[in-house]
DNA sequence: ACTTTATAGTTTCAACTGAAACCATTTGCA
DNA sequence: TGCAAATGGTTTCAGTTGAAACTATAAAGT
């Protein structure tokens, strides 16, 4: 008698996690890319340096705060600079560091598409009750270290 | 007075679920990739191949059950057959259609790798208590319509 | 029967990706 | 001071990806 247990993948939480979150991504992704021709990373990019901004961020401070890989933020960012949507300068003190600054429009991408992602978050928000969505930031929080 | 209420990226719930996920899954794949030279989308297809085993499926259908994309399961299931992990055929009554089966080198990996991924996903709940693990199912389930 | 339309699956093209190598600069240390 | 190691960032290379075009077959409409 040969028991293979096949994996249900439609009920493995590791799947569903991954369809789920590849969906909204991507429908949010969709909007920003249609209208300002930005890619995820280059969205994310401009997410931190707003979200952080006065802090006049290194690349690998961008790259630690987006989870993102130097490389990939190298890409985004050398376009980015090229659109004018990111200044960027040498830092003062280390000829390494970049000194990294949304432009005005940058900004103006920013202040376009911050609203548009959180419309997404509240369309999937008011699929859940209070205690669901609470519990939700309760479970990722305590998976987050995994 | 300009006010740009910045997105709080590590707030924001599309991306806290992009990251949590892809760090599952990555963390997942790193251990079939290096003992298989298994790609994920390998993975799934081995993966749905066993679940209906007996249905003999289609591309199409594998497509469908693993929710990628017909390009993707069509060089996915190349690697498998050209490595003897899955058998195909043509459909008898309609030549377009393939006829998938994994073969007993495909059983092996699946075998291999099933109770591995459920290992993975063990680990994840045992950071959760049972509460929060009932609610994660069914906050999934109703955010699936996404 | 014959032409159009739809479907299954593959190929092509251009863009994207990560890993490793690389360059420039700075830091640590003998 | 001078040299090795570390760091910030970019480039290169090879592999992966998705969209659109394509081939072959089947189904539908006339």
């Amino acid at each position: 008698m040969t028991e293979h247990a096949p994996l249900e993948l439609e009920r493995f939480l590791p799947y569903r996690l991954s369809i789920l979150s590849n969906r909204i991504s991507q429908a949010i992704a969709r909007e920003y890319q249609d209208r300002f021709a930005l890619s995820m990373t280059e969205w994310r990019v401009i997410a931190v340096l707003a979200r952080f901004d006065g802090d006049a961020l290194s690349a690998r401070e961008v790259a630690e705060r987006t989870a993102m890989d130097k490389v990939a933020v190298s890409r985004a960012l050398a376009r980015l600079v090229a659109a004018k949507r990111v200044a960027r300068r040498i830092h003062d003190d280390d000829k390494r560091r970049s000194v990294l600054r949304l432009s005005a429009q940058g900004w103006k991408i920013h202040d376009t598409v911050a609203p548009l992602a959180r419309d997404h978050e509240r369309a999937m928000l008011a699929l859940l009750d209070v205690n669901e969505h609470l519990a939700l930031e309760r479970i990722l929080d305590k998976l987050a270290p995994m």
